[in-house]
DNA sequence: CTACTGTCTGACCGAATGGTCAGTCAGTGC
DNA sequence: GCACTGACTGACCATTCGGTCAGACAGTAG
């Protein structure tokens, strides 16, 4: 009896098979999919994915599991040194959402899981990545506004929640904005970072600035 | 036969079984919920709903409906006439963000359809009030920057997907910012709407600013 | 050869699903 | 009185659901 408790590196079936959940259960959610849908779609039979995951909670486990694995994997190379701030922001921002838009799959499941209020085990893991990331960009801010790049009365809180909001919304209704004609950065990341970074280092008033 | 098509004003049991509807399709989604559920939590048969909305996806339509009015209502009322740009900003969030907090069934049947990317009609209702909201605050912003308020330079649209994406971000993640003890602001929109709107306008750095 | 292992399948199970249907009931117009 | 209507229900239907199970098959160790 295989892997159903413990978490031994998995077979190349049950990779295929995960890789073919994934990929439905974020298109469509838990309770949209059967495990029938994911036997077709990996080719392989119903009872063999029991045998391999045990229980169709356990295989959105470990669905959820590689998701969040990828979903917070390093954006870590966040600062080219000593760059100016908006250089620095812009390269943040491209970066995160650069890597949204290449793990589309994973980042939609954890969305989802994101969008349940329930209080269970997965929507707390799904948390807690999400909490990881914000203290990280947290503490990079901090560091710049305490060696005075970034202005003292900036709530950095409210700022390190825009900065991934925005991101993140983009991300998500990225099939709307290429319909607009406003908009020229439906895809396109590193226009799209760099605008929000001018806005964000800059600020959008005509006042005048002394540069 | 009653409405199973043309759309007649709602009975009352129909709005009952209608509201119940909406609160489990907000929680669990399309396919988490079954006409049983609702009957139960509607305290009427199975057959009932049948006999008023046709099928469950005509339920749903109609609770899409509901909430895509309740989303889309008018946060018209944006302009305290000639109040400086910054006041008006904060403003526009702070009316936006408590109107989703107001509102948290009908949102969340909203994002759960952004997120799903079929094709169907559901979909490109979703869509279209989306759509219609960014316009409105798009043609804002521009009447701003044409009488000289916003720099030129700026990318509306950007700023605009800026605005909404970071409100609406927040609600999303309402509940995680409750426990981060950086984060003051995580049920309180009208603090949250004055920093984002202090950071928008002035910007975060701190280059002297000439007032 | 035998014995045992993990992989995999088709047939099957009870429960729940969306949906139907015959029919009960209260009200309304004639 | 009667005919008709819409609201409503319990019993029922076929299908699908998550999950089980006995066994087939290949590899491999003794």
């Amino acid at each position: 009896m295989p892997n159903k408790v413990a978490d031994s590196p998995l077979n190349e079936t049950a990779r295929h098979i995960l890789s073919e959940a994934r990929q439905l259960f974020a298109e469509r959610g838990f309770d949209g999919v059967s495990i029938n849908d994911v036997a077709t779609a990996a080719g392989v039979s119903k009872a063999n994915i029991f045998h391999h995951f045990g229980s169709k909670q356990a295989l959105y486990m470990e669905v959820l599991k590689l998701s969040l694995n990828e979903f917070g994997e390093l954006t870590e190379h966040l600062q080219p040194e000593r760059a100016p701030l908006e250089q620095r922001l812009q390269h943040f921002l491209q970066a995160k959402a650069s890597h949204l838009h290449q793990h589309p799959d994973s980042v939609r499941v954890v969305l989802r899981e994101l969008l349940e209020n329930r209080d269970d085990v997965t929507r707390q893991l799904a948390d807690q990545a999400t909490v990881v990331q914000f203290r990280r960009l947290f503490h990079l801010l901090q560091e710049a506004q305490q060696s005075g790049e970034i202005s003292a009365d900036v709530d950095l809180a409210a700022l390190a929640v825009m900065m991934i909001g925005v991101v993140v919304f983009q991300f998500q209704i990225r099939s709307l904005l290429r319909h607009q004609p406003e908009v020229e950065f439906a895809d396109d990341p590193e226009q799209y970072s760099r605008l929000l970074a001018q806005i964000l280092v800059n600020g959008i008033s005509t006042k005048e600035i002394n540069k």
